[in-house]
DNA sequence: TTTTTTTAATAAACACGTTTACTCAGAAAA
DNA sequence: TTTTCTGAGTAAACGTGTTTATTAAAAAAA
């Protein structure tokens, strides 16, 4: 590792710690790049040769954090308790962990969900990998004989990120909706899921 | 209606057909308030003092027909196929008529869905309105018996509408992803969410 | 009719993300 | 060591959404 590659490294960990204060704090619509800029001690168009745009340094600002929030959530879940337990955990911590700054994280998905193509990865590649582990976790249950064999994990696991990115996007949007109030709705939700809505033999 | 009311009457509809062609033609990021501005032979400031911001002018251009299309997707539902094929219809019209501006309707969903407080009603407005609609038509699927009564429907219409929004959202990301791939998965998705996915007897 | 008030429309300015053209210190080559 | 090359960092400029201050014409009041 050469000095210019030492120096570069140090330039984007100052800027990186002065965007994670300044978002966290201010909000990111309402903190600038120039804003950031001098509080980091560089100039503004460092900034975008380090993080290419504002949204990618807001990433990279925020998704080291959500992935401990996750793994931290995994690593209490409660086993024993069965797939609908366990989801609902999961979805729980989740939505308390965001609950600490709401408008920064609702503008974090706002921003980085609806891209095209993964334009700005990061997000997008953590959401797959999660996915991923969902769709597991569902073909676990399913050689315990809880899920039927028919259904398709992947599917499945998709169909569990909407309906969970759903209640998250209602809780990021309406501060009148509490984090008990939304864990409770999507673990009704959840069940629907699971169970069917339908009465028995009336299935499609 | 005086005088003054009719010519801004007027320059309202003026911006409006400019912005509803140059958004169609050239997509809602690569068109400038300013371009429509000489398009519709008004200033800039005039499209804000009509249209808040360059959002609401989207929406504004694209409400009615979105309203239109789903009017249209409804006139065709097969009452007499069960709620499943309804609803897969009823989707899949919606997906066929977004698939004709990707692009154009992604960019109104990306800035429209996310905001808090719903600040740009018109788009949020009508989702709540279409999900009344859903949550009656469950209702009365109850009423038949083919719905369980414990379900509880403006739950399921809102999983209804997340696990849409989610297909959709793929749909919209994805240029590689069919219309008839889409619904294929929504189907599925759908099929999963009304009759469970878990073993009978298997309930939480 | 004359005066006053209202307001649709606008030009100019502003804010902020991003691009461009350039510099100069450090690495590589000679 | 001297020269050449590379690329991190930047100042200045640009593009575009939005705000502000102003105007003038229509409506209301006198």
């Amino acid at each position: 590792m050469s000095r210019r590659d030492d120096s570069k490294i140090e330039t984007r960990e100052l800027i990186l710690v002065a965007a994670q204060s300044m978002f966290w704090e201010k909000g990111a619509d309402r903190c600038t790049i120039r804003d950031i800029a001098v509080e980091a001690g560089v100039s503004p168009a460092t900034i975008i040769v380090h993080f290419k745009n504002k949204t990618a340094l807001l990433e990279a600002s925020l998704h080291e954090d959500i992935e401990k929030a996750f793994s931290k959530a995994q690593a209490t879940m409660p086993v024993e308790d069965g797939l609908h337990a366990v989801l609902v955990h999961m979805v729980s911590s989740m939505f308390s962990f965001y609950d600490r700054n709401r408008e920064l994280y609702r503008i974090l998905i706002r921003d980085t969900f609806y891209e095209p193509d993964h334009e700005n990865p990061t997000m997008m590649k953590m959401l797959e990998e999660k996915l991923q582990l969902i769709a597991i976790m569902i073909e676990q249950e399913k050689s315990k004989g809880t899920v039927r064999n028919d259904a398709e994990s992947s599917l499945a696991a998709s169909s569990f990120f909407f309906l969970y990115i759903g209640v998250l996007g209602d809780l990021l949007r309406d501060p009148e909706l509490s984090v008990t109030a939304a864990t409770g709705r999507f673990s009704v939700i959840l069940d629907q899921h699971l169970t069917g809505i339908l009465t028995l033999g009336a299935g499609s």
